[in-house]
RNA sequence: UGGGCUAUGGCCAAGUGGUUAAGGCAUCGGACUUUGACUCCGACAUCGGUGGUUCGAAUCCACCUAGCCCAGCCA
């Protein structure tokens, strides 16, 4: 899965294009509303059109599409901004759409003064009701035949802030009998006032998506336009404005399938109310997929890069399992990750012929294949924590590769050692094991008389550095009506907090995600401090071991 | 008989008339292993349906079925 890429029909279309000279080199880019957070199905239009520029050797801008200011906000915009640098997507250009308002205005007058546009005085319940349905055509608005020059007259008051809010639009003159919605003389400037991010109280027409969009791609002689397929019955409109304002750029618009999640929430709306409601903790909580959730759980943004580049960009409409994204978050934390001991449910551990007071330091290489990655000094002594889970007192049978009584099992990095009693408090829960180990048998000497029962990790007990750690589920429960309210399918378990140890020099750094030895992924949290290590559990490993019914 | 788009194994997805229909995930066997991880072997589809064109079709044509999008002065 590694280096496995989709082909897809868009990059057939670019080079066909470059070996047709068309263009010298494409020209992308990612056009958000600052309205809101990036997500895991944004990052398909970002990392592709990013790559796609980059690989042939072209330009990719990052364009804010900020045309209505009731509904921006700076604070977005700095938000997905870092979300995209995080991503390694770095912009060759940083424009925002409102940069060109004046030329957009200057654009819809050419309009106008070709008679290719009016300003309409009906109200928005009268534009809707002429505006017909799906079966039935609409019909022209009375003020269509305006003469040019009452057009040119009202649309320069429209400017001026002469009218109310949503006294005046202006609109394109096309055919209001068009079985495409989108070709029904469809509204281009619209008064709103209303303080704008960027441009302050200059402006009180605002242009519409449909207008400024093909304007906006055609100003920066974007070559390739990639768009969601819902957009798709908006390209005759958009071709229709590239060419009627003259544009010297043609950009020719692609529609690609959306990168849909399945049980994952990505809605502005239902996102903002499970915050509110305490649900989950904040924009980035690691159990949604916005980028900084991700982020903050400790996800590669190369992973997130693999999984983007093996789904490929279809055309048409899947959904894909959040699974496939955690096999590939794996995939790529397998090979870089460092390797660390720690425990996330344990149980004591004491080496009965080992000295009391004593400890002693084993050296353990941070990434079994990748010695790039060195190695740390491993303390050993009489006291060790292990998993609960890796001790039973009975060994169930020959399937049990892990510690039992009578059994002798390999600790990672260190030596045998062989369970001979169990100390249990009054409930019967194990509290101690007790254990010999085999000087014969430290790790590398090359020991190879036996074979062990198996390996399981530790963690040496004075040295331990005690973590909190949070291991997340999926948000949303599987099993339930999808179509339920948001608030009864979420999944109370899908975060706990436990309480583990962690080795005394694995020196985890801020954003790393690194793998708990047989347990998983984790990242330190950024509620984490120097007296509190948090982590989050990015993924699980994946295990062959199945228990059976009954049996851990 | 409004328009536009899509349909390939449990999931994602190549393929644009001609070998046994790529590949990834998942699954099931097996090998290896100082992570029951990784790695490595092996198994795993006649392409929404029907009819047609053709020596030959997932790829062309016709009809049918299913799903998605469009009636914001949102993007």
């Amino acid at each position: 899965m590694r280096t496995m890429e989709n082909r897809h029909f868009i990059r057939t279309i670019i080079e066909e294009d470059l070996r047709n000279k068309k263009h010298d080199v494409p020209v992308t880019r990612f056009p958000p509303e600052p309205n809101g957070f990036l997500h895991l199905g944004h990052a398909r239009a970002i990392v592709m059109n990013h790559s796609l520029a980059k690989e042939y050797g072209g330009r990719f801008h990052l364009r804010f599409d900020d045309t209505n200011p009731v509904t921006e906000d700076a604070l977005f915009v700095e938000g997905m901004k870092a979300d995209i640098a995080w991503l390694g997507c770095h912009w060759d250009a940083l424009y925002f759409a409102s940069d060109y308002f004046e030329t957009m205005y200057q654009r819809a007058m050419v309009l106008v003064k070709k008679g290719k546009a009016y300003v309409c005085d009906l109200t928005p319940e009268a534009i809707k009701e002429t505006r017909g349905d799906l079966k039935n055509p609409g019909e022209n608005s009375p003020y269509r035949e305006r003469s040019i020059a009452e057009n040119v007259r009202l649309f320069e008051g429209m400017r001026r802030g002469e009218y109310a809010d949503g006294a005046r639009v202006l609109r394109a003159k096309i055919d209001m009998a068009s079985p495409n919605m989108n070709m029904r003389d469809p509204i281009i400037y619209r008064i709103q006032r209303g303080h704008h991010h960027n441009t302050g109280d200059a402006w009180c027409i605002y242009p519409m998506y449909d207008f400024a969009h093909p304007l906006e791609d055609a100003i920066e002689g974007i070559t390739h336009s990639l768009c969601s397929l819902e957009f798709e019955d908006h390209r005759p409109l958009y071709d229709w404005f590239v060419k009627h304002c003259e544009m010297e750029n043609i950009p020719r618009q692609i529609e690609f399938g959306k990168l849909l999640i399945a049980n994952q929430i990505t809605g502005k709306r239902h996102i903002r109310r499970l915050v509110e409601a305490g649900h989950v903790d904040g924009w980035d909580d690691p159990r949604l997929i916005t980028l900084s959730g991700l982020r903050r759980r400790g996800v590669p943004p190369q992973a997130i890069h693999q999984f983007i580049k093996a789904l490929g960009l279809p055309k048409s409409q899947g959904e894909t399992d959040i699974t496939m994204f955690y096999e590939t978050v794996r995939d790529y934390l397998g090979l870089h990750a460092r390797r660390v001991h720690a425990i996330i449910n344990p149980v004591k551990v004491v080496i009965t012929n080992y000295p009391e007071g004593q400890t002693e330091t084993l050296d353990a290489p941070f990434h079994r294949d990748d010695e790039t990655l060195g190695s740390r000094p491993v303390p050993f002594g009489r006291e060790l924590y292990i998993e609960r889970d890796d001790f039973i007192e009975h060994k169930p049978n020959k399937k049990w590769k892990r510690l039992a009584l009578g059994e002798e099992v390999r600790l990672m990095h260190a030596y045998f050692i062989k369970a001979h009693d169990v100390i249990k408090d009054d409930q019967g829960i194990i509290q101690a094991i007790h254990c010999t180990y085999d000087k014969a048998t430290r790790s590398g000497s090359g020991f190879n008389d036996r074979k062990p029962n198996g390996t399981i990790h530790f963690v040496e007990a004075s040295h331990a550095t005690p973590i909190e750690i949070r291991l997340f589920d999926e948000l949303l429960k599987r099993d339930v009506d999808p179509d339920a309210p948001i608030e009864t399918r979420i999944d109370p378990q899908s975060k706990r907090v436990v309480h583990g140890y962690l080795e005394a020099h694995a020196t985890p750094h801020q954003g790393e995600a690194f793998q708990f030895t047989r347990l998983g992924y984790f990242a330190v949290d950024k509620d984490s401090d120097d007296q509190n290590i948090i982590v989050n559990r990015v993924v699980e490993l994946k295990s062959s071991y199945k228990p059976k019914p009954g049996q851990k």
